[in-house]
DNA sequence: CGCGGGGTTGAGCGCCATCAATTGGAGTGG
DNA sequence: CCACTCCAATTGATGGCGCTCAACCCCGCG
């Protein structure tokens, strides 16, 4: 088991949406720092909603090259199977509190409501969300990803600031490379490229500072120039 | 209504899995090449299941740049919906006959089995299937992508001929281009080049053979060279 | 202090985009 | 039957964005 400590925690949920799962019992598990969830290959038995910290899910090929397929926060879904398996890695940034689910096998899963709506209503977030994704890896400029990467997470995970943001990056510059399908020495010299713009702020590496969120807005979508 | 002609036929079922609808009635719409099922930002009203021809999934920008997100080939569901909206374009590639679902709004739906068991594991095999695309637009070359795209509908609709397999392509090369984050010219050059390496022979423009299956499969996992 | 790993910056190159010309087949009309 | 148009596909010439290889900085740690 690549779960080190699994225990029984007091029971949390997220009001902000109508279809949380309401068992009063719901298995937790806390995920320390840089342990894996599951491996691409594994049967998957359980689903797991992220409660607290930041999960990656990334694919391999052959040679080494990666794909970062999501980072998970808290709210996620994580572990949807394919043909009763995982898809991809699934390993933890920060450490991380898990709510899990177990998943009956063979699929397709039982389907009881409300496990299956919420199911169902985060698998279609991800499919809207990869839809994006998509647009991001096929069709944008280096600049372009950077600024779509920022400017999603600033909605999804910023602290406001006066008029700007404040974003937390658990994730190193090789992780965002490869979700963004870039090297890390192109995210890098991009960061710069903003920071020179006066779009961001560097605070450190691992915090940026938007301190025009239209302006990055506008990038994103390839507007300027 | 984009839909120009919507008849009940003959209810006709695929019984390649288990989950098929077992419903007695299930309404038939018929999409003649070229026209939309839906929009990006409809209201979700229905989703389809492809029973004949093939669709096309497809997002765009507001300078005109395109990504084709997927192709719809019988057997696929299309047109989850993201909070309660289509998330893509959808129109026909060529005529096509698709079965329609009604689909509860608001969002989530009434998961009912069997159709909340099928459209659920439908939705996990899309996200599958698009984690596999994630690879091949950010992680790999012209050549591979092709190559990953020709044995990937090679497996799913190829035609065997001896050890060999014929492909129709019924996307232009842009379409293909858009699928694959390239331009026509470099999707033609690389069609080029397959073809130079007698990995694939083209009868005409819109026919593949794959003469080396194998070969070609080396190539899309980039274990060539 | 030496070491290692992540991040940044620089120099040069290669793959693919861009712009442009040519080919070929389908459709149309003389 | 041929001339013409139109559009998709192909091929060629050139340039640029991002990759590669490398050096350097910074910081935490033994």
């Amino acid at each position: 088991m690549y779960v080190t400590q699994a225990c029984e925690t007091d029971t949390h949920f997220f009001c902000d949406t109508a279809d949380r799962l309401p068992e009063p019992q719901v298995p937790k598990v806390r995920l320390p720092m840089g342990d894996h969830l599951f491996f691409e290959g594994d049967e998957v038995t359980h689903v797991y909603r992220v409660e607290e910290g930041v999960l990656r899910l990334s694919r391999l090929m052959e040679d080494g090259r990666r794909q970062v397929i999501a980072f998970g926060y808290p709210g996620d879904i994580v572990g949807f199977p394919a043909a009763g398996k995982h898809h991809t890695d699934c390993d933890a940034l920060t450490g991380a509190k898990l709510s899990s689910f177990r998943f009956a096998q063979p699929v397709p899963m039982s389907v009881e409501a409300p496990l299956g709506r919420e199911l169902m209503h985060a698998a279609f977030q991800e499919i809207g969300a990869m839809q994006d994704h998509f647009m991001m890896l096929g069709r944008k400029s280096a600049v372009e990803k950077l600024a779509s990467f920022l400017d999603v997470l600033a909605r999804r995970v910023g602290e406001p600031v006066g008029d700007m943001c404040r974003i937390a990056l658990p994730m190193s510059r090789a992780d965002i490379a490869d979700f963004l399908g870039l090297t890390t020495e192109t995210v890098s010299r991009t960061f710069t490229r903003l920071r020179k713009a006066r779009v961001i702020f560097l605070e450190d590496p691992q915090t940026v500072i938007i301190t025009r969120p239209d302006a990055l807005n506008v990038m994103a979508r390839g507007l300027d120039s």
